[in-house]
DNA sequence: CAACTATTCAATTGTTTTATTGAATAGTTA
DNA sequence: TAACTATTCAATAAAACAATTGAATAGTTG
């Protein structure tokens, strides 16, 4: 009988090595960044405002708990998630830690101030709108990431190239920015450089995995 | 800019409060205990083999990050899981670590060196040879739990009593022990017994939700 | 009201984890 | 081969955590 305590605590034990990799505010951030595209030590370190040694070492626990892999291509080492049950299980995660902590959800309006016109907004909808030519999707991340995937007849502008290319934009329609969903803020910048130039601008709190799910589900 | 880096900071360290409840292998048994039906502090105590004092304060960090709720009943205090949500959650937490973990698999079949004859039986093979009287299914938990929910038919004997009431079983048939599913015990123990009494026995690796979801499913 | 029970709280200890620093490695380019 | 780059490793100091103990609380029973 003590045979089954001992058991349960190796195997619990082993259990908590991955729950440990969740345990970690900055794991947990590197985790959702890693879920969006594969990227280098020196990628996720700026994203993140951590040092590369820093992150080296986090990238080194995830690996140990098998939720993340590397591929070495010359210089670079980029770390990608190991699998699609770990982005499915960070869904999972993501969709308790908000029903739970109703904090998030006040955080969340504190700092985003602005309109929240879009958030409703359902993907057919979106779908529906973009196909009578009523709005333009705008994919403000980084390229490399939009390359990797995005939503259909969108276009990339990353947040840095927006303000010159304001002019190339068509007058008189909306524009829906999205990023890489609700957490991430680039479209709320995107949003906001917009506005203040006076385009009807909103943003989408949808990400491409959304999308994708979305599309799944249709077909 | 460095606004998003704040915000960031607020929101995974929120989501991190989730993700800590996970790091400790106590606390995961804790979780599945819970997951089996609510329990007292010294119930669970008991069980897991921890001092009260210290089974207290993990429940308080769970109740912190609203994974269990309480509610006083006399002198004790029952704590359960929060929410459906909850225990949907930790049932793809276990799928995920069974599936990264590789070693789980192998200390699982270093300890239980019995028969894995019934491990793969499915629920619904289950059910047609108990309907057409072929086996003996056996809930061999603390009867609390049996209580609390079980598999249709299945006679309650908990491990304690088993050995008493072995001459009251029927003879020439098959039984089919089953506890709490992959990882407990109790039901290995049971199929020792019974096979060191020269009665055909098997374990189902199943648990009470497993056969839940099954009839769920079904209809 | 007094004795008793289950649980929680508070303080302490030893252990783990985190971030930081600077040096070491491995792979690339001139 | 030498200089350079991205990453990892190793050592350290600071912070967070887990388990333990004994006292405090709240609710129950005689």
């Amino acid at each position: 009988m003590s045979d089954e305590r001992a058991l349960k605590d190796v195997l619990y034990q082993e259990f908590a090595r991955i729950g440990k990799c969740l345990s970690s505010p900055k794991r947990l951030e590197i985790l959702d960044l890693l879920s969006q595209s594969p990227k280098s030590v020196e990628g996720i370190a700026k994203n993140t405002g951590m040092t590369v040694a820093n992150v080296s070492q986090h990238l080194q626990t995830l690996h140990n708990a098998r939720l993340v892999n590397f591929k070495k291509q010359g210089n670079f080492v980029f770390y990608e998630l190991a699998d699609s049950t770990v982005s499915d299980f960070m869904t999972t995660f993501h969709n308790l830690s908000e029903k739970q902590l109703v904090q998030v959800q006040q955080i969340k309006k504190e700092f985003l101030n602005n309109n929240f016109e879009m958030d409703g907004l359902s993907l057919p909808e979106l779908k529906k709108r973009m196909d009578n030519g009523e709005v333009l999707l705008l994919d403000v991340r980084p390229r490399e990431e939009y390359e990797e995937a995005h939503i259909p007849d969108a276009v990339s502008i990353p947040i840095e190239e927006l303000e010159e290319k304001l002019s190339s934009l068509p007058a008189n329609i909306d524009v829906v920015a999205y990023c890489r969903g609700p957490y991430c803020l680039i479209s709320v910048d995107a949003v906001e450089l917009l506005k203040s130039k006076g385009i009807n601008a909103f943003r989408l709190e949808k990400s491409v995995k959304d999308w994708m799910q979305f599309i799944n589900q249709e077909s």
